[in-house]
RNA sequence: GGACGCUUAGCUCAGUUGGUUAGAGCAUCUCGUUUACACCGAGAGGGUCGGGGGUUCGAGUCCCUCAGCGUCCA
């Protein structure tokens, strides 16, 4: 067997293992009826992405839910890929032709996609290769793309399905358009940025008479040649008489506009009168229709102003257009001031440019399903953690609004709807839409192709993803589908994301698992998965939100770099509490990899300590367990084994990751390393005791590394082989099941091993005297000495404990000699639960002042507490009202109080 | 404007159904290289639990209210 070395290197160790497991196919999820089926789908990365730290969380959860479930005997499968993102692969392929001074029209929409798909092959999906620096044990040869063959025909699939049962409808409407990559986009794409530009107070001159005016801020006069009304509220007394006359617009082609009352009108904001202009705002555009006004759309749709917006400002960027709107106001004595002004505008995520409400013909989805999403939810099917973020998601279901599925775009799926040639499709009425001979809408296209023009528009990323539960698992192809295990796995197990993306993709899955799965059968067998955990995000030490722009973000595979994967993977999920978003500190990260190092370390020891025994499988080690030979630290790091494994348990059911890694890290770090494994030291020097103590660390380190390998998965695959816990054959990934406590005391009764409390309770007493008296050491200067000598006045209850244990308490205090007897008088003492402790050592006379200082202290703390324990023990209320079991431990209390304030004052009138 | 969340040690956070003197890690300070580990060990200091009110024998925990911060929706 290898020896440890004296310090754990992570890069060899992860890339060995990574390889092994790949090599013996560890990863792969397959039918098996005789287990019970564990799904994840990863959330599918952008294909254009990198890893970033919300992928290191996300991902790491993901692996630890895999992986455990593994451990517990379960099929696990994780199936990994990527999405085709639509508009941002289009603008990084967009970018590189740009260098070549092309344009994606010079190519083509043919030549363009196959120049994409090029990219994608060279370059695109990075990111899988980065998530498996991280360990992540997915499935790869399940690898989906949302643009593959067979995904894109259940995409396609859903549309001609869901536009023949009525969901789908052409429209104009208001959408979020970029000027620069000319297509609409979803409310995710657009950024809402605080942005600087000017208020501009313009008046309107009555039509009917002139010299009256009227006055509106707007921060977009390039706008209004575009005003259809001016609007104010009814109940407004200003405009009172106002209503139904008519104003002159003062920019653009010469028009009277009339002043409506509408009581979407702010009364406060600016005069209290508001310009419409229902082209070019969400809340204008509804205003317009609800009296009937006609929008006027002054723009292109690259955002230059067009001619309806009058020769002055016709072919004027937007931009442009406004200093030059506003300086035609001024000449004309409309413009009564001009001041700077923030405010809030979206911007595009991709081209970063404002965006603009634009009315545009688009396809719409009415939504399926959504009554039964909201019952999948509500009732419990699936269930959100925390549980809180259902009540985001089923507000967002009662408000819900058709979805905008078509996008201006080449890169994505073409909707698969023929217009017959010559008809102009934005013209078509609702029954023409529906008429076969004017519109065809199916997967394999018309017979007769040269008579139809199909549609240019793709489908919407979100459009695709939605199905991500189930077209990955072959659907709708019957034969791909038994493949792939459709049957098995769906409903997958788990979700894990993050909350931003509860509208955009959560719900939506939901709608979309429970329109297209196992129709005809209960909810339960067509939601997309059972559990949802939504992560936090993380930020930086200020609060703000890593991006990379901002450059706040450390690269993850520098991270690996410096502290391992598993070091990264322990900090992070150790930082990041349910729930709540994550202040990120590198220094985490940095004691995760220490926390790896002193497992390694632990082990190492065990190696040293005495010669390795089978260890080949749990009753193996057990049987070398020899009960008569146990003693109370046995008994207490046995105890404390089982609570952590039941805690552990319990973490996992409820889904508190941080909980699991601080409670592992308390037990291996506290109870094992620092006190287990220091008493030992003693022990192993007996050669009656030392087989049991090598055989109880054996036991310990096997559980922990089985408890710990979902969180640190290289570290735990290399030591459980080091330490000879299993075959080379076998991996502790795929090959061992994990016991849970229950299994872990059948064991031991089987051995006649049976945890003895009582005895667990002295070892913590016994580890509070430790500290007591290092800190008394300490106090009196002798903190580093090895070879303290002190003399103990004790009766013989508390005596009998610390003779039991004398050999190992005297290493734990650093003592040559603990004996009984009577204190010494003008020696330092401190009193104990164990009894009053004595330095063998006489105080030298400046010593003795101190001495009797720090002995008055204590007296003063210890009657302070004892006061405020009378206090509520002479309070009639508490002793009729309070449990007996709070009032015995009051009263247990008092006395060892006032017994210790007896023992503190008796030592001060020693000291004379 | 509405909904949700947060506010506990210098920092990041725990704190389960109310019950002894509120915990951890990091940071700080002191001591220490004793043969697992200096990526370590021992010890110490540090909190009126955001403010105010209420319920209760008892409140970090439950209720009300105010303030600050954050997110989402409008």
């Amino acid at each position: 067997m290898a020896s440890i070395t004296k310090s754990y290197e992570p890069r060899d160790v992860e890339g060995k293992w990574y390889a092994a497991w790949q090599t013996a196919d560890c990863f792969a999820g397959r039918v098996n009826p005789a287990k019970q089926p564990y799904s994840i789908v990863i959330p599918p990365p952008n294909v254009t992405g990198v890893l970033t730290m919300g992928h290191v969380l996300n991902n790491t959860l993901q692996d630890i839910l895999i992986r455990r479930a593994r451990l517990e005997g379960r099929e696990a499968m994780w199936l990994p890929g990527t999405d085709h993102a639509g508009i941002a692969t289009q603008t990084v392929v967009e970018r590189e032709l740009r260098k070549q001074k092309k344009h994606r029209r010079d190519l083509g929409r043919e030549k363009f996609l196959e120049q994409v798909w090029s990219w994608r092959d060279e370059k695109g999906g990075i990111i899988l290769k980065q998530l498996q620096a991280l360990g992540a044990s997915c499935d790869w040869s399940r690898t989906q793309f949302t643009m593959d063959p067979h995904y894109s025909q259940a995409v396609l699939n859903v549309f001609v399905d869901l536009f023949a049962k009525g969901h789908i409808y052409r429209g104009k409407r208001m959408v979020n358009w970029c000027p620069v990559s000319l297509t609409a986009l979803s409310d995710e794409e657009v950024i809402m940025k605080p942005a600087k530009g000017f208020l501009y107070e313009v008046r309107y001159e009555r039509a009917d008479a002139p010299g009256q005016f009227m006055t509106v801020k707007t921060t977009r006069p390039e706008t209004i040649p575009g005003d259809v009304a001016i609007a104010v509220h009814p109940d407004d007394p200003r405009y009172a008489g106002w209503i139904g006359k008519k104003v002159r617009r003062p920019l653009g082609p010469t028009a009277d506009i009339p002043i409506i009352a509408d009581s979407a009108v702010d009364k406060e904001f600016g005069s209290g009168a508001l310009k419409i202009t229902p082209a070019h705002d969400k809340v204008d555009f509804e205003i317009g229709q609800r009296h009937q006004l006609p929008p006027i759309d002054v723009l292109h749709a690259d955002g230059t102003l067009n001619e309806l917006a009058g020769p002055e400002l016709a072919g004027l960027d937007r931009l442009a257009g406004r200093k030059k709107a506003a300086e035609l106001l001024k000449e004309r004595g409309a413009l009564v001031k001009e001041e700077p002004y923030e405010n809030n505008v979206g911007y595009s995520e991709r081209a970063d440019v404002p965006i603009e409400p634009r009315l545009t013909w688009q396809w719409w989805l009415k939504y399926p399903r959504v009554e039964e999403a909201k019952a999948a939810v509500r009732d419990g099917h699936i269930k959100f953690h925390p549980e809180r973020w259902s009540k985001v998601y089923l507000h967002w279901l009662e408000n819900i609004q058709d979805w905008c599925i078509s996008r201006q775009l080449w890169w994505g799926h073409r909707i698969p709807v023929w217009y017959r040639k010559g008809l102009d499709k934005e013209k078509l009425t609702e029954a023409e839409l529906r008429d076969p001979q004017k519109v065809h809408v199916s997967l394999a296209g018309p017979a007769d192709p040269s008579d139809w023009v199909q549609e240019d528009d793709v489908l919407d990323t979100w459009a695709s993803s939605w199905l991500w539960p189930f077209a990955t698992l072959g659907w709708p192809d019957k034969h791909a589908m038994t493949k792939a295990g459709y049957d098995y796995f769906y409903p997958t197990s788990t979700l894990v994301t993050g909350p931003d993306i509860i509208f955009f993709w959560v719900a939506r899955m939901i709608m979309a698992g429970l329109e297209y799965t196992h129709e005809g059968e209960p909810l339960e067998k067509r939601i997309p998965f059972k559990d949802v955990y939504f992560t936090g995000i993380i930020r930086d030490q200020q609060g703000r939100k890593m991006s990379k722009s901002l450059g706040n973000s450390p690269d993850p595979l520098d991270l690996i770099a410096s502290y391992g994967a598993d070091g990264l993977r322990f900090g992070i999920v150790s930082i990041a509490p349910q729930g709540q978003d994550i202040r990120f500190q590198e220094d985490r990260i940095e004691s995760g990899k220490n926390f790896c190092n002193k497992l390694w370390n632990a082990c190492r020891f065990r190696q040293m300590s005495g010669d390795m025994a089978d260890n080949s499988s749990l009753a193996a080690i057990m049987a070398r367990l020899d009960a008569p030979k146990f003693d109370a630290d046995d008994h207490a790091i046995l105890d404390r084994l089982l609570a952590t494994t039941r805690a552990v348990d319990q973490a996992f059911a409820n889904f508190e990751f941080s909980n699991a890694v601080q409670t592992l890290y308390g037990f291996f770090w506290n109870d094992f390393c620092d006190w287990y494994v220091e008493v030992s030291k003693a022990k192993l020097q007996e050669p009656t005791t030392k087989d049991n103590c090598l055989a109880i660390q054996d036991l310990v380190l096997r559980q922990t590394l089985l408890l710990l390998h979902p969180f640190t998965p290289f570290i735990t695959e290399e030591l459980w082989h080091l330490l000879g816990y299993g075959t080379d054959a076998q991996f502790l990934m795929r090959d061992v099941r994990i016991e849970d406590s229950s299994q872990l005391i059948t064991a031991l009764t089987a051995r006649s091993v049976t945890i003895d409390r009582a005895a667990s309770a002295n070892v913590s007493a016994l580890k509070d005297l430790t500290s007591q008296v290092r800190a008394f050491k300490a106090d009196n200067g002798e903190a580093a000495k090895k070879d303290s000598q002190f003399v103990v006045e004790a009766a013989d209850a508390p005596w009998s404990v610390l003779e039991a244990n004398l050999i190992k308490l005297k290493r734990m205090v650093g003592a040559s000699e603990i004996t009984r007897g009577a204190m010494t008088p003008n020696a330092p003492a401190c009193v104990t639960p164990f009894g009053s402790w004595n330095l063998l050592r006489q105080l030298k006379t400046g010593d003795t002042a101190a001495e009797k200082s720090r002995l008055t202290k204590e007296l003063e703390a210890v009657s302070k507490h004892i006061a405020g324990t009378e206090a509520r023990l002479s309070n009639e209320s508490f002793v009729s009202k309070a449990p007996p079991a709070v009032l015995d431990g009051a009263r247990k209390q008092l006395a060892d109080l006032k017994a210790k304030r007896a023992e503190v004052e008796r030592l001060l009138a020693s000291l004379g």
